[in-house]
Formats: structure tokens, sequence, C-alpha cells
DNA sequence: TATGAATGAGCCTTCATTCAT
DNA sequence: CATGAATGAAGGCTCATTCAT
């Protein structure tokens, strides 16, 4: 996996994102990507040892990108608020990318053989909360750290919502546009805060293994 | 359906929403029901028609009792405000329940035979909408006009915030609660409105057959 | 069997002569017969051993009828060739009646568990090659001998021939101006002889066994 | 079905002929089919798309066959009677090769996938029919034209008989002879026409759509 | 590398038959 | 006599995976 992909590999990818997204993992046979790629369905277990474990490249490669772009983005030397506001519209561009991809992933959850699958995403979840934790420090200094893992939970529902609207629509958002427009949202809420709902280490104490920060 | 279950019938889809929640709907065969249940593969349809049709009375009966409890929420003599949060305090409460089955459903979308189900969910997601609008204008008065449809996304992004974590989290949360702090915090997010994001006709603009409200 | 019918009994058969006649034997389900005859599925069986024995008693029922029907109509004292249009008219009045069932009969042949239906219409067969044997002589005296087994797998083809049409059809035919037509024709074949196909102990050198004479 | 069809497709195609003769169509499994083909149950699908369109492949398959020998008959340059002789024979020989099949097919009248067979059958006798016809015409000039549906009946019935035979006993009939055989019945059939049974305009005139003459 | 025929477990569903009531 | 819930074998079909070429 962590070769340079060959470019067959990289069609097979492509490709099965695509049919998933549309019909879903079960219903997306291995018969049907290799017709979308033109190749032998031999072919298609020369480059991955299960149609499970493209699921899970396919994820993994995401993760990479994804999390790529954001330590990028977090490295750059501009104003907290505005590393935020560059969070929010990688998140947003991200999603448009692979949204119809994401909402699948959402399905296959527990099965035995996805737990790989499970650990990835959990991991993923897990990154964001550390991201928007910092940032939030950064932003709004320590007094924000009792309301850290609400504002984490709400932030994420907000994102939520307008994604699926990017999901759902074909609609072309202007994303830059709904970063700063959540951005001001999120001060909103801030500045309005008294006492939280969840305690501070709630992700910490719940499910310790399972953690619940997944999202 | 509409009729008194037999007992039968009731343990199918109980045993079905935790399988399907657990598994998936693909994943989960009707011998799998069957056998959790203890009853005989045969049996299955003498209760329901097809696995699919089960999957059907599942969301239908789900639906009535929540359409219920909502709309006799609304017509009880408290002010807005309560009913907003009497509102979510039932969102939270049904989400409780059923909640891992309600994940599950979000993605059995494009399944030429689901449609029923999809039409089931567009239909359920529209009176969320219109119950929500309803309620701002009633608390926020017109003003809150221009910002009805992003006020509608993000409120609907917060509960599923939280509704995520009733979900994956076994944590017993105080529904009364939860529904006064969001309360709270769109009281917040109303005060700082400025330049909304969304159009007002964006729901009836966007896919006007296949609504793009779908949540 | 032997017994006198109990109503439940004789309707079942009806209904089931029609159901059978419509979607076939193997296509008509026990469900399908009670739900039509009004009664449980139990009950069913209290009256036929299985589906299949069913079948039989049907068969033989139509078989005990027609029987009766022909040899009446052979002890009538008239000549030999009214008998023969007699005998002709009674085919094509049972064959309009029991048309769509005959039909039907003709699929399920040697199946183990028909063995007993092969067997009957084996039996009828022979009946009916009898008669036509017997008939023949009587109308054409002895020369008519060397033909017999020409003539009647003849005359069974005119017959079937019309019998279809009469089935296919709805058409009201005159059976009785079809029994004189074909006797006209039984005429001019027999007057057409020369040196027959068919050696006059065809039917006896034939399969001893499962007789080749089964229509 | 055109093309060259794979050694397998012949196997499962003359296999299946064979069982479906035997134990007709709905009492032969799949299983049963590749069973008898020593293949997995999933190599049948490789060739077939279902049971269904492996029963009208063998149809198409032997309607193909037939409608070119008939037809390079009929464009021999012999006279009229020979040609009806060849005609004849050509039936006689065809019906011991697919014998018990085309017995078999006969059956699966109504249900609706099969419809697709139904119009086959329908159109392979209106062949026949029009073969007849002309046939009829040719050698007993247009006297006969007010008989000709009556002859077509009864040829039809004279061929069924003596095919019928074919099909039950192993016999080997001398085609040829039975063809002469019948010629020459069909002589003597002729010569005696007085009235007709039916009109002439019969087969236009029933079930215009769902024609009558089907066989 | 690449192919695609072949496999066989597994899926949803139907149905003849039984049996407790 | 009558019921109908329950059974479980069997049916048509799909599909991930393997392997000889």
């Amino acid at each position: 996996m962590g070769d340079t992909m060959s470019e067959k590999k990289i069609l097979i990818i492509d490709k099965s994102v695509e049919l998933f997204a549309k019909n879903g993992f079960e219903s997306t046979s291995v018969q049907d990507i290799t017709k979308a790629c033109g190749i032998s369905k031999g072919a298609f277990y020369l480059h991955f040892e299960s149609k499970n474990s493209l699921l899970i490249s396919i994820f993994q490669l995401f993760l990479d990108k994804f999390t790529e772009k954001v330590s990028s983005a977090l490295q750059m030397e501009v104003s907290p608020k505005d590393k935020l506001e560059l969070f929010l519209r990688i998140q947003f561009e991200e999603t448009d990318h692979y949204s119809n991809f994401i909402l699948m992933l959402l399905r296959e959850q527990t099965k035995p053989d996805n737990n790989d699958l499970f650990l990835l995403m959990k991991k993923m979840d897990t990154q964001l909360n550390d991201n928007l934790s910092t940032l939030l420090v950064d932003i709004y200094g320590e007094d924000i750290e009792n309301h850290l893992v609400d504002m984490i939970i709400m932030i994420k529902g907000l994102m939520k919502g307008y994604s699926e609207l990017i999901v759902m629509c074909d609609s072309n958002f202007d994303h830059s546009k709904l970063a700063r427009y959540l951005l001001s949202r999120i001060d909103s809420l801030v500045a309005g805060l008294t006492t939280p709902f969840l305690e501070t280490n709630f992700f910490n104490k719940n499910n310790p293994e399972l953690d619940c920060s997944k999202s």
C-alpha cells in the first residue's frame, strides 16, 4: 500500500469509488468494477487481496491525502482564525470530492472483516478532534477549554449539516464563503456559552476502547 | 401494518432492528433474523412479504410513533420556546431508541426497490423542516425568515452531532437538559446572524422532485 | 376414493381442475386451491393425502365418467356407424369440458410419484384403442384388420387436431356436426387404403411394459 | 445465440432437452441440469441468463434449423407432390430428434415469462400453416381452397398421430415411407371432400391477436 | 502479468406438509 | 372435523474468489 501505485491500481480505485458511491459497497460486484475498468476479474485480484481490502485501500488513500492537506494547512503562518477557516474549507472541499463515497462508508460499519476500516475511521475522527481542539484554544484562549467537547460536537454537526447539502445536491457551493460563514457562527456560539453540557474529559471517559468520538 | 401486531411480528422487528443496526441491511440475511428470533425461515414470510417490506414496516412504525409524539407536542399550550425545547427533546428520545437503525437507514438509498423507503424518508425530513420553520418564526418573528434555511440546516446539524453521541456511546444523557442547552445555542446563533449563506428558496429550488432537503 | 364424495371434496376437485387448467399443476399451490375453496390448508389434507393424489383423484374421476358415458353409448342398439359417430361426439364433448385440464395433464408425465397417473393414462388410451378397434371392424368388416393400427393412429390424430381447436379457441363447435364430418373423412381414408404402414401387432410388440399406445 | 456455440453451451442444451423432455420444465431444476452436465451451478449462468432463457434458446435453435431445412426443401425443383412428401419427411425427421422436448413445450403456455416462447411457437405454427396451404393449392388446384382449413387441421392431426409414435416408441421408422404413406392418405381425404366443416377464414377470424392456429 | 471459465457458498423466496389447538 | 402457524427442503440466481492457461 505504501508502494507507489500502478496505473491499474489507481484506475480500479477511481472507478470503484464511483461505483461504491452510486450503488453502495454490497451492491457493487467485483464484476461491476472490472467491467468499468475494462480489465479481467483476475486482474483485480492481482492488485487487491479482496473486495474488502480494496475498500480499506480507498479509505487509507483518502485519509492520507486528507491528513496531508490538513497538516500542511495547519503549518501555515497565518492567524488562528484564518487557520480554522482554511481547515473548514478543506473539509468541505474533500467532502465535495469524496462525498458519496464517504456517505457510503458510514454504512459498512462493524462487520468482522471491516474492523480495520472501523479503526481507520476512528483514527481519522480522533485527528479531527485534536485539530479542532488546538485551533479553538488558539483562537479563543484557555477559557474555551471547559467547552471544548461541546464545541467540537457542535462544529462537526454544523459541518455535517452543510456537507450533506453538498452531497445531496449538486450545488456548487462556494467553499470559501461557507467556511467564513461558519466561522462567524462559531463565534456566535462561543459568545453565548455559559454552562457546558458535556464534561471536559468526555472523549477520554467514554468507551476507552471503542472511543465515542467516532463520527 | 396498522393492525395490532402479533408477538412474533414484534419479535422479528425488534431483532431485525438490532441486526440491521449492527451489520447493515444488505449484510443481514433473513436467515440471520430468523435464527436470532428462534423461528424458521418460512415463518418470517408469514409476517412480512419480503425482507424489503420488513425494512419499510420498521421505518413506517418509527415514523408513525414519531409523528404522533411530535404533533401532540406541537399542540400543547406552551410558549413557542418551550415547544421547541420539547421538540428537540423528542428528537433525542426517539433517536436514543431507534438510533443505530436510523443510522443504517441513511445508507440504502439508491436501490430500486427501496424507493418507497426513500419517499418515506423524504417525507419525514420535509415534516421536520416544516415544523422547525414554524417554531423558529413563532419564536424569533418574521426577521428570521431570511435565515430560515441556514438555521434549519444548522439546527439539524447540531441535533445530529449530539444524536450520534447518543448512538455511539451508551451514555444516558439527560435529554431535557440537552434540549435546553441547544435552545440556548440556537439563541446565540440567531443573535449573531448577519448575511445568510443559503437563499430563502433553497429547498424549493434544488431538485424540485428529489428534494435536497433530505437529511 | 370409491366412497361417495363429500361436498368439500368435490369443491376442492372443481376448483383445482380450474386452477390446474389455467396455471398448470406445478404452478398451482395448495394454498391457491384452499384459498379458492375458502377452506384452510389443513382441511385439504383431510380429504387428500397429497397434492399429487388430488391430481390422480381428478383424473380417476374423469376417467370413470368418461368410461361410463362411452360404454353406455356402445351398448346402444344402433348401427355401428352411428355408434362411431356417437363415440366421436363424446370425445369432443368431454374434451370441451375438461379440455384445459387434459392439456395440462400431458405435462406431468413420468415423475416418480406420478407413475400412478401414467398408468391411468395408459389404461385410458388402451380402452380408446380397443373401442376404436371394435367399432372399425364392426363398420368395415374384417378386411380392415390389416389397417387397424394405422386407422387408430390416424383417427386419434384427426380427433386431436379438432380437439385442440376446441381447447385453444372458445369456438362453440357443433360436436354432432363435427362427428359426422369426421365419420365421412374416415370413410374416405378407408376407401383409399392399400398397403398398411404399421404392422398389425404394433401395439403389442412395442414396449411390452411401457406400451407405446400411450396418447 | 446465432454465434457458434461453445461446447459447454451445447452440452447444457443437449442434457436439458433430455431432462425437460423426461421430467418437464418446471420439474427440472438448474441443479439437475448442471449435475447431468458435470458442471457447477454457477457455470450454467455463464452460458444462459436464466433457466427460462435456456428454454427459449433451445426452441429458437430448433426453429432455426427447422425453418432452414423446410425452406430449402420448398425451393427444390420437383413436383408439388414431391415437395409435400419432402415436407412431411422433414417434419418427422425433426420430430424424431427433438421429439419429447417439443411435447413438453406444449405445456408451459401461460407463464408470464414464457410469453416469448409462446410467440415463437405461434410463429412456427403460422409458418407451418402457410407452407401447407401453398403446397395444397399447388397440388390440388384452387378447388381445394374451401377446404384448406380443414385439410390443414387434419394433416397436422395425422402428422401428430405418427409423430407421437416416433416419440413414444423408439421405433426406427422409415420417415420416407411414412411420408409417402401419408401423401396417399391425404389424396384419399381430398378425394372424399364435400362440405367443409370449418370456414375458409377460420384462422383469421378466431382471436386475431392470439391466433387460434396455435398447435 | 493477464485472462475469464469455473466454483460453490449463500441469498431471498416458495411451498407441500404437519400438528397443536 | 377444522384451523393456520410453523417447518425446512428446495428452487433460481448472484458473486467473491481461484486457477489453468
